[in-house]
DNA sequence: TGCGTTCTGTACTAACTGGCATATAATGTG
DNA sequence: CACATTATATGCCAGTTAGTACAGAACGCA
């Protein structure tokens, strides 16, 4: 898929990968913020020197607004396929929580956490399509979530009086939580702990089906 | 207690307060973070110029480092104030979520949710120093939440199945998630649903205790 | 009044910031 | 081969950054 029989464009043929690129940009962001990462930072982290940059991603805001919409796509994604198991609630949260986890504890420079808890939280008050990029984002875990208690309801995992709505930000709050934990530095096994008590105390509520009363 | 009968000090007098200097300076980085925070926007908010800064407070790092200091007493505070009082643990966690909903609400320039979320969390993967500010921090609000838990425990609002620690970690998390939504520009109604739902589904958890079914 | 002390105000520095103009290199096409 | 096209590379710009030197102002004390 990398030499593509397709009509090559017809000038000097690029030296980076744009896919790449973007993503080296959002590791540089990531490590040290908007405002706190300059663009002799990414020129060095991209190994594109700055009208290249330009070029490809346009200024430094519109560049970090689209490594911003490039995190999104790939929790999208992740969130869609352990739903698309279908496998008991509380297998798909364990899994979502550990891949969310996987994640935020990964980058050469110590855990990092979520990007946008890292990132856009501290420019939301000051930019506003950061702040709306920071709003969709939230609407969107939470449309995860409530979408899979909804469907843990219809299954009969969660009792009547369960509501997917306050399940789920609840449920979205964990996640918020370990990113923290983990820019903070809380090791991997702290971070667990907190996931399966929440885990725990999610999937016991909502009614009388309770399945199992001896876990943890 | 301004014009105290003590000892003047000898020099020029000061014309500046340098507790409202500081919550003043910590208004400005709780808006722009600190790396978006020059010392020229210091220097206007405080009313202050930069030879002063200095000599009251050290260099940029240092300052900021105060106003985490700050910050966090002022919580320590207020969440102290929350237990003491003795009640009910629904209505002590109640309390809690509408004093930090009054504070992440505040400011001119819009909603700023908590400052160590909105200006720590950005920094504390470069920076030692504050990553160690913000693990005690969060620390110190599961050890409230844990103490208000284990009181409730004790008392018999919650059944003997409950494990403190674990819902001391939910309901902190809580807390992250309001900070979070109040900086995307989710308005009040929305934050206090997120706070009520959580408040419910923490307290009928835990065992047969369950005092009232009904709320909600 | 003069002196030491402590703060303020102005102005400076050297380094860095985001952004861009310009020159040059590498490709396809005729 | 010359040419248009698209990329890279160097270096510049004006503005801003954090931090400081220095002169002067406002006090207590003698």
């Amino acid at each position: 898929m990398v030499q593509n029989e397709e009509a090559r464009p017809r000038g000097r043929p690029r030296e980076y990968d744009p896919e790449v690129a973007l993503q080296q940009a959002m590791d540089a962001f990531w490590d040290t913020g908007f405002s706190g990462t300059s663009l002799d930072d990414l020129s060095t982290r991209t190994g594109m020197n700055r009208p290249s940059l330009y070029a490809a991603f346009g200024d430094k805001q519109a560049l970090y607004l689209k490594t911003l919409e490039a995190y999104l796509a790939g929790r999208r994604k992740a969130v869609a396929a352990a739903l698309a198991a279908g496998r008991p609630l509380r297998e798909t949260l364990r899994e979502i929580y550990e891949t969310v986890l996987d994640r935020f504890l990964e980058g050469d420079r110590g855990a990092r956490g979520c990007y946008l808890v890292g990132t856009a939280a501290t420019e939301a008050v000051d930019n506003p399509e950061v702040r709306e990029a920071l709003a969709r984002s939230l609407r969107e875990l939470d449309g995860g979530f409530r979408e899979a208690f909804s469907r843990a309801k219809a299954r009969g995992e969660l009792g009547p009086e369960a509501d997917p709505e306050a399940l789920a930000t609840v449920a979205s709050a964990i996640v918020y939580t370990l990113a923290l934990r983990a820019r903070a530095g809380q090791p991997r096994a702290a971070l667990r702990k907190v996931a399966d008590s929440a885990v725990q105390l999610i999937c016991s509520s909502g009614g009388p089906t309770r399945k199992r009363r001896r876990g943890r």
